[in-house]
DNA sequence: AATCATCCCTGACCGC
DNA sequence: TGCGGTCAGGGATGAT
């Protein structure tokens, strides 16, 4: 599933190939995926309308990326809103629809049409969305602003913040990361990962972390990120680059998907266990 | 305010 | 082969 990383390298992408491009036409497959400010679950026809009477005619200017949320920012302030959620995909092809084979999947739910180019949204468990904002001050009342913590890779994210995030939460250290509220960005994988190489059980309250393993966590968050943003992303399950191609760090997962095989580090048999509603893998020898 | 449970959806997999 | 059941999961939302 797209965590950050595979967002960021998204981001990149787009950045590169849909930049100072026009929407010239929006097609609308399926209208639940598409909403705008106010509640997300009341996604209806007449929001698709909206929809694209909104973003028809725009020209990208930015793209940006916030926690696992893409941004499309556009010439006259507007902002389209983009999460991949489980089995989001963009897929950027440099032709028209009419000249393209096969434009259109079974789980292509969204066509923009561009000037030079087509931008297909594809999800086959249709739990991302898409959102259209006039503004960015709407955008930041939007329920997939707020309470989101600093983007790990920032300067906001320092030992002292992180260290403040963490203080006195009473819930698990798995749940805490999984909440986007401490650190932006970070799912089920890189969570997992993280809490391996800093040698901490997901099961640990928050707020019984020592400085030193705070700062182990810290430092582990940081650096499983930016590998993987340099191998491109994990590509497990549906993820795919906006080329179709896909990302190399899955090769190098410790623990997520392990269950059951040795640990890399001690050789014990690594464990599966619900926290947080999530799988969460860990060794129960080495992570304490 | 903080924490927890529920729900959305499809494909893969399993046992019969 | 087909069918029903189970699982996977991010996070908005509503309940406690």
């Amino acid at each position: 599933m797209p965590e950050l990383p595979e967002v960021e390298n998204l981001r990149r992408g787009l950045e590169k190939k849909v930049l100072g491009q026009k929407i010239k036409k929006i097609i609308i497959r399926r209208a639940k995926l598409v909403s705008g400010p106010g509640n997300l679950r009341v996604a209806s026809k007449k929001k698709a309308k909206e929809f694209i009477r909104s973003l028809t005619g725009e020209t990208i200017s930015r793209m940006d990326r916030r926690a696992k949320n893409l941004i499309f920012r556009f010439k006259s302030g507007k902002i389209l809103l983009a999460h991949l959620k489980m089995s989001g995909q963009f897929i950027y092809k440099d032709d028209k629809p009419f000249s393209i084979k096969t434009p259109e999947g079974k789980h292509t739910h969204i066509i923009f049409e561009l000037s030079k180019g087509t931008l297909f949204y594809n999800d086959i468990r249709t739990f991302g969305y898409l959102l259209y904002f006039p503004n960015e001050q709407a955008l930041g009342k939007a329920a997939p602003f707020k309470d989101i913590g600093s983007e790990p890779l920032s300067a906001e994210f320092t030992p002292e913040y992180f260290c403040r995030a963490l203080k006195n939460k009473k819930t698990n250290i798995k749940a805490l990361l999984l909440g986007q509220s401490a650190v932006a960005g970070l799912g089920n994988i890189y969570t997992d990962e993280a809490l391996f190489a800093a040698r901490i059980r997901p099961t640990r309250l928050a707020l019984s972390l020592k400085p030193k393993e705070v700062n182990n966590l810290y430092s582990a968050i940081k650096k499983i990120l930016l590998k993987t943003i340099q191998l491109g992303g994990s590509s497990v399950d549906t993820y795919r680059l906006l080329d179709e191609s896909r990302g190399s760090f899955a090769k190098e997962h410790k623990v997520y998907g392990r269950a059951g095989e040795k640990c890399l580090r001690c050789g014990s048999q690594l464990i599966s266990k619900k926290i947080a509603g999530r799988t969460t893998v860990y060794c129960p020898n080495c992570q304490k």
